[in-house]
RNA sequence: CGGGGUGUAGCCUAGUGGCUAAGGCGUCUGCUUUGGGAGCAGAAGAUCGGGGGUUCGAGUCCCUCCACCCCGACCA
């Protein structure tokens, strides 16, 4: 490609309103566009980037079985009322109606067409195992895009389906997937780790995460530092060994006068306990879901009324962790949505924010949740629903009961490994992948069944795994990155080898040679970006290096003169120390095809073999 | 959805009630220059996000709508 011919104009100056690393470099280096907030074109870098990207994608999943499909982005809305998702999912899924007044949605993920195709095409045991994947694009109402394509509303993912008769076999593609995450994250040179993750939209039991530690991302993820333990998890599912208190003689239940103690800090500072004798209360409101079948005028009638008020009740040095809750709460009940909860709804159950106790809060509209810590200790300090007073001796099952019990806590840095009791870290990170057993629920409910050896008719038990293509990239480029721009691993860089022409004017000879490069270049088989605009070579140089191509060949007058062609690496500082590098004309093609063959290789040899460790 | 911020030429900015809206980058023309975003001369490019209002006079003040960014809620 001639880079006179290259549509996208790099930028010396940083876009406004760009904070990510990678956002900005992205838009300077003319990779990306944006259209709106999380949409975005891809300029012809940035679209060669996504294709090296997903042809990374397509060789691992082939290499487990995959076989590519395509599936639509406009959707029947019957796929998602047969799953139940078009009730349970609020505005983050687009709907809209068809000219003949058909309810459509457009596509947030592929389950549903997925069970589509298999309901069609898929009816023996011979027919098992499978896995079908795709690379197509997503739209998610994503409220909050930021950070350039770190949080997009459209996007590509790699999403992948696995199709089993047994749950052996779906335990064998779900490991497949695990290590060929690892095998197309190393390629692409990005550090990442797995976790245990949370199921959320998509259901089923087990999941992973595979997330890119950095301060960019917005997920906070636990681990053990201990290898041998190995245990890390999303903060929202992360668990901890919790401190067992000790079971005391019961005391009796009396009010004590907290003025102006609204806080635990507070509480226990005035009646000098430590902040974990004390029980805290968190209020929230949980949207209901919608009962199936309901057309969308009774959806937005429901909101309304499906509400219901959660207290949830917790030792006062724990934070609490929303997801935990919400999975408790699923027990009961189907929660489309939870919300913190505003003073004057606290107050229409009967408590009084600041001073709230789960006691006497058992109404109809209201659902108390302790964590298991509560029901383990005694004679805890609440609330007294009263302003200004709280409680001592406060304890359940005599005092107060709750509708659900268990782990509502959140696990944080320092607190104790769940398996091995050693003292957790903490980082942030950005969610690159996810793999998900799905089990029989998709399958069931859009009737996706098989017959068995024996003549048995039995749901096809289903796996799914996405990677974000657009998201990988940012990644990337937040990983390899210096103050002068990008700098590409060779694996997914748009091109292989910059060349470029730094012959002016009086200098016919060497543009000669360069253009001559250029095309023995790319006969044989090489990527090259030639930059032959009518530049100085200094204004060619910054936008190398900005565009971050990691082998950069440089014909002129000085390098005809040392010998032939100026050779360098992206990324390697040009000190005093390290001598240029000239090789001679007749050469260049070859030691160029040797270069990026030894790049390839550098790549080849840190791709690792991970087992999956659960 | 709540809080904060910003909208001035393709990009980055200045302009804080008063003359024809200013500069840099980029673009175009010519000359000159050619190994780390050169120099000179000239040119084009803006209904100052939209609408409404206050005022003799609004890019500037007020109202309103919209868009984008940041924080939170949210999503994953």
């Amino acid at each position: 490609m001639k880079m006179s011919r290259l549509i996208g104009q790099t930028r010396k100056e940083a876009p406004a309103g760009t904070s990510a690393r990678s956002h900005e470099l992205l838009l300077r280096g003319a990779y990306i566009h944006q259209v709106a907030a999380g949409i975005f074109s891809y300029l012809p870098l940035g679209q060669r980037l996504m294709q090296k990207i997903s042809a990374i994608l397509r060789r691992e999943i082939e290499a487990i079985g995959g076989q590519e499909v395509n599936m639509p982005v406009a959707q029947p809305a019957d796929l998602w009322q047969q799953s139940g998702r078009w009730y349970k999912i609020g505005a983050e899924m687009s709907r809209f109606i068809d000219r003949k007044g058909h309810d459509m949605a457009l596509a947030m993920t592929h389950e549903e067409t997925t069970g589509d195709l298999v309901h069609q095409f898929i009816q023996s045991y011979r027919d098992l195992p499978r896995l079908i994947y795709h690379l197509q694009t997503k739209w998610r109402d994503d409220p909050r895009p930021r950070a350039g394509l770190i949080r997009v509303r459209e996007f590509v993912m790699k999403d992948s389906y696995s199709l089993d008769s047994s749950w052996e076999g779906l335990e064998q593609q779900y490991r497949n997937h695990y290590s060929a995450y690892f095998r197309i994250f190393d390629r692409c040179g990005l550090p990442v780790m797995a976790v245990l993750s949370d199921t959320g939209m998509m259901g089923g039991s087990i999941a992973h995460e595979f997330m890119y530690p950095g301060e960019v991302g917005e997920d906070t993820i636990l681990f053990c530092p201990d290898k041998d333990c190995g245990y890390s998890a999303n903060r929202q599912v992360a668990k901890f060994q919790k401190p067992v208190p000790v079971k005391e003689p019961l005391s009796p239940l009396e009010e004590v006068a907290t003025p102006n103690c609204k806080s635990i800090a507070e509480v226990s500072q005035f009646l000098r306990v430590e902040p974990n004798h004390c029980a805290k209360m968190v209020f929230f409101v949980a949207s209901l879901t919608y009962p199936e079948g309901q057309t969308r005028k009774q959806q937005q009638t429901q909101e309304q009324n499906g509400q219901k008020l959660v207290a949830a009740v917790l030792p006062g040095n724990m934070e609490l962790n929303e997801t935990k809750l919400t999975t408790l709460l699923n027990s009961l009940f189907g929660v489309r949505e939870l919300r913190p909860a505003e003073e004057a709804e606290i107050a229409a159950a009967g408590a009084v924010a600041g001073y709230a106790s789960p006691v006497g809060l058992q109404t109809e509209d209201c659902i108390v949740v302790a964590d298991e810590l509560i029901i383990a200790g005694s004679n805890w300090i609440g609330g007294a629903n009263k302003e200004g007073f709280h409680v001592r001796g406060l304890n359940y099952g005599r005092d107060f009961e709750a509708q659900q019990v268990g782990d509502i806590c959140a696990a944080a840095a320092e607190h104790p490994c769940p398996n091995c009791g050693k003292k957790m870290e903490s980082t942030k990170a950005v969610e690159v992948g996810n793999i998900f057993q799905l089990g029989t629920f998709y399958s069931e409910a859009m009737d996706c069944y098989f017959t068995d050896e024996s003549g048995q008719e039995k749901p096809i038990i289903m796996g799914s795994y996405g990677i974000g293509v657009g998201r990988l990239a940012a990644c990337i480029a937040e990983q390899h990155n210096d103050e002068d721009g990008l700098i590409w691993p060779i694996s997914v860089a748009p091109y292989q080898v910059h060349l470029l022409s730094l012959a002016g004017a009086k200098e016919p000879e060497a543009e000669k040679v360069a253009q001559q490069i250029y095309r023995d270049l790319q006969a044989a088989g090489i990527e090259v970006l030639f930059d032959d605009r009518e530049e100085r070579p200094g204004f060619k140089f910054k936008d190398a290096d900005l565009i971050g191509i990691p082998i950069r060949l440089m014909i002129g007058k000085r390098s005809l003169e040392n010998g032939g062609v100026e050779y360098r690496l992206r990324g390697r500082k040009q000190g005093k120390e390290t001598p240029k590098t000239f090789w001679p004309v007749a050469d260049v093609v070859n030691r160029t095809g040797m270069e990026i063959a030894r790049l390839e290789e550098e790549i080849q040899s840190a791709v690792r073999n991970v087992e999956y460790r659960a």
